[in-house]
DNA sequence: TGTACATCAGTGAACGCGCGTTCACTGATGTAC
DNA sequence: TGTACATCAGTGAACGCGCGTTCACTGATGTAC
């Protein structure tokens, strides 16, 4: 019995093939499409405006058949945040990947077009993410860890550029704030021999690249860009100039 | 009878004194008391969550008298975007007047802090112009103008900057893309004698800025920075060497 | 100045709607022996 | 392998709720003569 046990749990840790039994096999398939379902609901009316109900009958049940798989609205909207992290982490990865190592910038671009790439294919899913918090609704830290997936492939990037020595330290910031230090003092763990001064425009790099996303897809540019993968080429160009990756990389 | 439309409409038009009949004044003052209920709504529940009927309730109305001051709620949520806009820009003004005007600098972290301290003071209504637009809800045209009144403030900066010779241009871009070029020919007449790379950065330092306020304000910061304003302070002197503005100013 | 009429603010009832969630139920699938 | 029982997915009705908007109405305020 604890042999069973343990090999079914192994099965569906490594998730790869599908469980056992024909009940949870279809468990898990229908449990994919309320989630297809709720992502194209969002896709409609927003998170806020995203009812069960809605979901219940596009997936063709009866609405409080929903609940077999989801305890709450609340819980669906969770997995729908968690779903869109991973989403957005996953297409940031596969278009950083195949870059040459050592082409930092085309590095830094590929990772930053994906962004925006996937906003623009996603922007109901990026709303929900990097737009207003969902009202009366409170992210539990289920969320936290996929929340920084896409932000993994920038600092691994950094990482590699300062252990090359090709990361630079343009007008040299110096950090006075005593608290401001303390944070930079956990995050050293992270960004492994990347200087202070750097682990700030790094922050400060990356918050860009969501703010021009958001203005772009929240029609903050309107009347004023039109060219706007043009615009944001450039752009990630000069930010790579900020956050210190030389432009001979 | 013409004179006397003409008088009305000019003391309607600078809004200074009352208008004459008893009448007209309770309209005016009722109409401001159903804004101002809208946005603790707002504070409450979020733009997609508010209701002209809990804003009737609060100002003490029945429902259906909500629709002598406002036509629907979008109309109402219309009324709320254009105050919001002129809120940020009066502070974002207010803060950046006094500072000398040579201190370029000075100017662009009162500014930019200004920004900062509107938003935290006044969460959702920053989230209801800078987060995810409203499901189901158009801005409409009159929206626009009021949106641009802060970033008017950082242009004339900068048109300052460039007057007395101050502005920057560190590694030089050349814009390439033709359709890109075209947005910034248009936007030369704004920024009068600011170099096209320097419009870019500008435009990327603006983004930037609302980029990092959104990630303070929506949480993305959470367990990452907690010294938030000595972030920001830096982060400000960076942008400003980012969009130009020369150290010693 | 006084009167007759027009305008307007606010009421209360009603319309039709969709929502999240609970609950007792039926019938199918899975499990233990 | 076959049977008895337990688990589970899905149903349909119901709960109590709040929403935006319309409409005929009353009574107060403003206007023209």
């Amino acid at each position: 019995v604890l042999l069973k046990l343990g090999n079914a749990l192994e099965i569906r840790q490594d998730g790869r093939m599908p469980p056992a039994t024909a009940r949870a096999r279809a468990r898990a398939e229908i449990t994919r499409e309320i989630v297809d379902a709720g992502k194209r609901q969002l896709a409609e009316v927003g998170a806020a405006g995203l009812s069960l109900r809605a979901v219940a009958r596009e997936v063709g049940m009866v609405s409080s058949a929903v609940y077999r798989y989801f305890p709450s609205r609340e819980q669906l909207i969770t997995t729908l945040i968690v779903d869109a992290y991973d989403g957005l982490g996953a297409a940031v990865e596969h278009a950083e990947a195949p870059v040459d190592r050592d082409d930092l910038r085309g590095r830094w671009r590929a990772a930053g077009g994906a962004v925006r790439a996937w906003a623009l294919a996603h922007p109901h899913e990026y709303a929900l993410i990097y737009g207003s918090p969902v009202p009366g609704y409170r992210a539990p830290e289920d969320t936290i860890a996929p929340a920084t997936r896409a932000a993994l492939v920038l600092i691994e990037l950094l990482v590699d550029a300062q252990a090359q020595g090709r990361l630079v330290q343009d007008p040299p910031t110096t950090v006075a704030d005593a608290a401001l230090r303390a944070d930079l003092e956990l995050l050293r763990d992270t960004f492994r021999g990347v200087p202070d001064a750097l682990i700030l425009r790094a922050l400060v790099g990356w918050s860009a690249l969501f703010g021009l996303v958001s203005f772009e897809l929240f029609g903050q540019f309107q009347n004023v860009i039109a060219a706007n993968a043009a615009f944001f080429a450039v752009t990630l160009n000069e930010l790579a100039t900020f956050i210190g990756i030389d432009a001979a990389g």
